[in-house]
DNA sequence: AAGTCGGGGAC
DNA sequence: GTCCCAGACTT
């Protein structure tokens, strides 16, 4: 499709946004920092993390250098948790295979932790002027409506129509400010809901403006009903004081600090005792709450008691915080609001 | 190809 | 309440 490009650009020039904290810069790593958070995150979650991180950590080699627990407690309440992960141990392969400075090749900045053929493209674009597309939720929304394509994006078919349209479709030159344009047209125009057509320069060459289906495509992800779970967890508290335990690696809330969860059967008395060398006092429920994630719905029900220390904890991992030290801890959104709650309530 | 991984904005 | 967001990674 002819054209397609040149709108978005002149288009652009006038109505985008140009005043995004990351947007000052073409320094590699405030651009990667701003891809990665931005995975699956509005703008509006991002910006105060952002601010808040590139005060932290100035450059790469300032974070390459700093323990991950840091990395984690930065990016508590943001979510998907790996990012943080795979965004430390990316500054490290930086520092140590590239000689501290992103290489310029998009396949090669794809080999890194964290980083996939989109985030890879944009940020050759977008600081290296180089001529790769990206495909994220903004462009698969604005292919599917414009080019009137069937079928739900999230499948490899699909993608693959899609990854085949992005290269044919971008420019040679003003890489950087067409993906960017793509971006804005889909967050401000090419909406979910409602999509403003009449603010939008391919509202002539949009199939699906056109047959008036833009509430049909993009095609929906097909839903099924979300399992249920429920866990408990313990607040064990002593001299102002509660135990939380780092959680593994993978999985949810991979490697925050959260509370201790009861194994499924498990009394609370022995547990606390045999795994924590904890006397407990009398047990006390508190509010519960329930948590939606992605792919299931999660009950938690925390139970609350002071305890006497009988011995030392056997779990490596567990850690007695003051109440007062819970701000800076990587802690997951939940957990932290419960624990609110549990202050508050004394 | 399907599942896993958070939290919140927008409706 | 539901849907999905500047996706990547594992199985």
């Amino acid at each position: 499709m002819k054209n397609f490009a040149a709108r978005l650009i002149t288009w652009h020039r006038h109505h985008g946004r140009h005043d995004l904290p990351w947007q000052q810069s073409r320094d590699p790593y405030r651009v990667w920092l701003s891809e990665i958070m931005l995975q699956q995150t509005q703008v509006a979650t991002v910006i105060p993390y952002y601010q808040r991180f590139l005060a932290r950590f100035p450059t790469l080699a300032e974070l390459a250098a700093a323990p991950v627990e840091d990395v984690m407690a930065l990016w508590s309440g943001l979510g998907y948790y790996a990012r943080a992960r795979n965004l430390h141990a990316c500054a490290r392969a930086v520092v140590v295979d590239h000689g501290g400075a992103f290489p310029h090749d998009p396949a090669a900045i794809a080999e890194l932790p964290g980083i996939g053929r989109s985030t890879a493209n944009a940020i050759a674009a977008f600081c290296f002027g180089a001529r790769a597309p990206i495909l994220d939720g903004n462009v698969k929304r604005v292919f599917a409506r414009c080019f009137g394509i069937e079928g739900f994006p999230g499948t490899p078919a699909v993608e693959r129509e899609m990854w085949h349209q992005a290269e044919a479709l971008m420019p040679a030159r003003q890489g950087g400010d067409y993906i960017q344009a793509q971006m804005d047209l889909g967050a401000t125009v090419c909406t979910r809901g409602r999509p403003r057509c009449e603010a939008c320069p391919l509202a002539e060459i949009c199939v699906a403006r056109q047959a008036g289906r833009q509430a049909e495509l993009p095609v929906a992800k097909p839903r099924k009903a979300l399992p249920e779970r429920e866990a408990i967890v313990l607040l064990l508290c002593h001299e102002g004081r509660v135990l939380l335990e780092q959680r593994p690696p993978s999985g949810i809330w991979g490697g925050l600090l959260s509370l201790p969860e009861l194994p499924a059967g498990a009394d609370p008395e022995e547990y606390a005792q045999q795994v924590f060398g904890c006397e407990a006092g009398d047990w006390e429920e508190l509010p519960g709450l329930v948590h939606t994630f992605t792919h299931f719905r999660l009950h938690l029900t925390p139970l609350r008691t002071r305890v006497r220390l009988l011995a030392q904890t056997r779990e490596g991992g567990a850690r007695w915080l003051d109440f007062s030290q819970l701000d800076d801890a990587p802690l997951p959104a939940p957990i932290r609001r419960i624990l609110a709650g549990a202050q508050e309530a004394g």
